[in-house]
Parts: structure tokens; sequence; C-alpha cells
DNA sequence: CCCTCATGATTAC
DNA sequence: TAATCCTGAGGGG
């Protein structure tokens, strides 16, 4: 589930497994170079928007990127060998993670870290409301469908498919047609509200009263008034509407 | 078993 | 807009 809760929530939990320790880092695959980092020590992991970067003494920065593929798979158990796929295998002192099918997975310079940060808008799950101006400011003057836009990771950094689907509905957004700055800040206060909540549960959690639920991502029905999902392409991906509730 | 699609993004046309 | 990356889940046969 790679959106932005999924990658603050890798960065939360391999943060507290493995950071301050000197990490055995490794390729089984073969298609990562781990020998600039095996055997220094991990100082920190950070997700900026769907981005993971890594800092270590005296290497430079690793950056990760799942795609829509990439997954961890986390094992207590050091003695068991990792699959032959592992793109990256991080092992610490207890824990160890194995990276699969990542879209990259590569050393990142400091030139190169801060050129990929400056081509992100603010990050819900990192700005918050501090950046509420700012971010109602870039999709507010975003051109052409919003539903495009919050997808756009310089505008906004961190949403994904299903999370566009749930806060334009809530929003009363249809994914088709602009927004102006005021309705942009309304829903980046969604954002702000419901993100961590996703962080927390490991999930998109669009109701809080019901956080397996959704109002229409992937659903026949609306949720909240029975009408027929609609589905069509809106920038490039398929977006899920309630004909009545979205306007 | 085979086929299709997916919570993503880059690249080529 | 389409192909690509090339895993995993789910459905049909």
């Amino acid at each position: 589930m790679p959106e932005a809760h999924s990658l603050h929530r890798h960065a939360r939990d391999q943060r507290a497994a493995l950071a301050g320790q000197v990490l055995s880092v490794s390729s089984p695959q073969g298609r990562f170079d781990a020998t600039p980092f095996d055997g220094h020590r991990l100082v920190d992991v950070q997700a900026h928007g769907k981005h993971l970067l890594y800092s270590f003494e005296q290497a430079p920065d690793v950056h990760v990127h799942l795609g829509m593929k990439g997954i961890f798979l986390r094992t207590e158990d050091l003695s068991l060998p990792p699959r032959a796929g592992t793109r990256m295998r991080l092992a610490g002192e207890t824990t160890a993670f194995s990276l699969i099918a990542p879209s990259r997975c590569e050393a990142l310079d400091a030139a190169a870290r801060a050129e990929l940060l400056a081509s992100l808008g603010p990050d819900p799950l990192r700005e918050g409301a501090a950046a509420r101006e700012e971010a109602a400011r870039r999709l507010g003057t975003a051109r052409g469908a919003v539903g495009a836009a919050v997808l756009d990771q310089s505008v906004w950094a961190g949403i994904g498919n299903a999370w566009r689907a749930e806060l334009l509905f809530l929003a009363g957004i249809d994914p088709g047609r602009r927004v102006d700055e005021a309705e942009a800040g309304r829903v980046w206060d969604l954002a702000v509200e419901l993100l961590p909540l996703g962080v927390d549960a490991g999930q998109v959690v669009s109701d809080p009263t019901a956080p397996d639920e959704r109002w229409v991502y992937k659903r026949e029905t609306c949720r909240r008034c029975g009408s027929p999902v609609g589905t069509r392409t809106v920038g490039g991906r398929t977006a899920y509407t309630c004909p009545v509730d979205q306007r």
C-alpha cells in the first residue's frame, strides 16, 4: 500500500528498529551496490511523501521508492536466509528488513538529495497544518483537473490514488474540475487530519469511526448515499466518484 | 495455469 | 497517451 501513510509507517518502524546501530547491508539480488553502507551506522530514516531516505555515518544516503509493487519484509530471525530477489537487506542487532521489487533503490549524494526534496510539494504528514497556505496555493493554482494535480508529487507529496478518491469525496469535489485556493485548503485540512490515522492503522482511513471502510474507492456504490460509484480515468489513474456527493 | 490489474512514476513516442 | 518496470493478488478455465 505504497502511499504516504505506508512510507511514514515504514520509516517509523525501521527507525525504531535500526537507527543508531551498525548495519549489515547487502543485496542478495545483486542489483544494489551495498558496499558503501555495509558496516556503517544508520543515523536516521525519514519519509518525504512516498520517498524513503536513509542517512548513514560516513556514507551517502540511500533513496528508496517502492513504486506500486515494492514491499518490505521484516524478520527477527537474523539467521533466516533472505529470498533471492531481495534488492536490499538491512540487518541490525535484532531485526532485519528485506526490500523487494522497489522502483528505486540507490545511493544519493547531498546534491541529489537536495534536488529530490526540492522537487516535492508539501507533505501533509511532515508539514501538516503549518503548510496550509502553501499547499492551498499550489493546488489552487495548478492547471488542469484537481484529480490530476493532487497526484502530482510536486504539488503535494504523498497522495496516491486511494487517498485521492477518499479525500475528494469527503470534500465533495469532482476530480475532473478545478478548485480555488479555499477549496484546496479544505482538502489539505482533511489530509492533515486523516493521513496520521492511516499511519497508525497501516491503511487508508477516511472514516475514523469505521477504519476498514471506504466511501468510494474500489466500491460499487457510494457508502453515504448508495449511488453507483463512477469510474473514469483522471490524471492517468482510475478515479472513483459518487455522482451525487461530488460536484 | 494463465491472464489481468494494481495504493507509482519515468521515459519514449 | 502508451510502454515499461517485472511482484502479487485475484479471477477464470
